[in-house]
DNA sequence: TGATTACTTGAATATATGTTCATGTATATG
DNA sequence: CATATACATGAACATATATTCAAGTAATCA
């Protein structure tokens, strides 16, 4: 019987290093929560969210606020806080006309200083 | 003198909140901090390149038994291994004609570990 | 030396993403 | 009730990015 594993290139490391290769295999989180951790620093991989996030560490703010403290449009900002409400990453409560938002989750700065270290080593 | 402040549109909580938003921009990190900050976060925002680095953390493995592992192209995995040397998260060292990559840094797997702590909340 | 292996690289392609612009909605105000 | 304010949203646009394909390089081996 011919090995018919034909999806991906292989090569004689592939046979050499099997069993390490299996025993990584064994060890791999699920496909499904790499995605989602994927996607949270997808998130944290722009600039302008990072900006924010910083912000409401500091204090709740409105959209016009943050708007001006980044000096970018209202629109643009709400775009974003939009990403950012969908990855469950700040919150918002209503005051009359005015949207204050602020973070949903107290170990964002951690991530960042963790990051922070890599950057400054 | 009129306010001659045109670059973005502001409204009356700019005003209101002068001293907040002063406050906030003054606490900030240099845009140039935050913006590295995101590019690293841009790095660790791909599934490939998670999954490349989970499976680096346990072993030193080579370019196409990584390809295999994954299931992809030697080539899909080698222009993302090009992204990982220049954000500095993996080194290489040859072997004939075998390239055995693994992490440069240690704390790739704490900032994983703290984004997991936000998913799995 | 010629062929094969392990890997890299550049161009092409498809897809994703950030901002802008125009418009829409909810609340406050005169 | 008409107007203004604060914000949200959809479409359009430009840009970025992940993978594929084809070709190239360096090391090994017959």
């Amino acid at each position: 019987m011919v090995d018919k594993r034909h999806d991906v290139d292989r090569c004689d490391c592939n046979v050499i290093h099997e069993e390490i290769v299996n025993q990584v295999k064994a060890k791999m989180p699920l496909e499904e929560n790499l995605y989602d951790l994927a996607e949270l620093f997808k998130v944290f991989g722009d600039s302008t969210r990072i900006k924010i996030l910083w912000a409401l560490d500091e204090a709740e703010m409105c959209v016009c606020d943050i708007a001006v403290l980044l000096n970018m449009t209202q629109s643009a900002i709400s775009h974003q806080l939009r990403v950012l409400k969908q990855a469950r990453l700040v919150k918002y409560r209503k005051d009359g006309k005015i949207v204050f938002y602020s973070l949903e989750d107290d170990h964002i700065k951690q991530i960042f200083d963790q990051g922070l270290i890599h950057i400054n080593e």
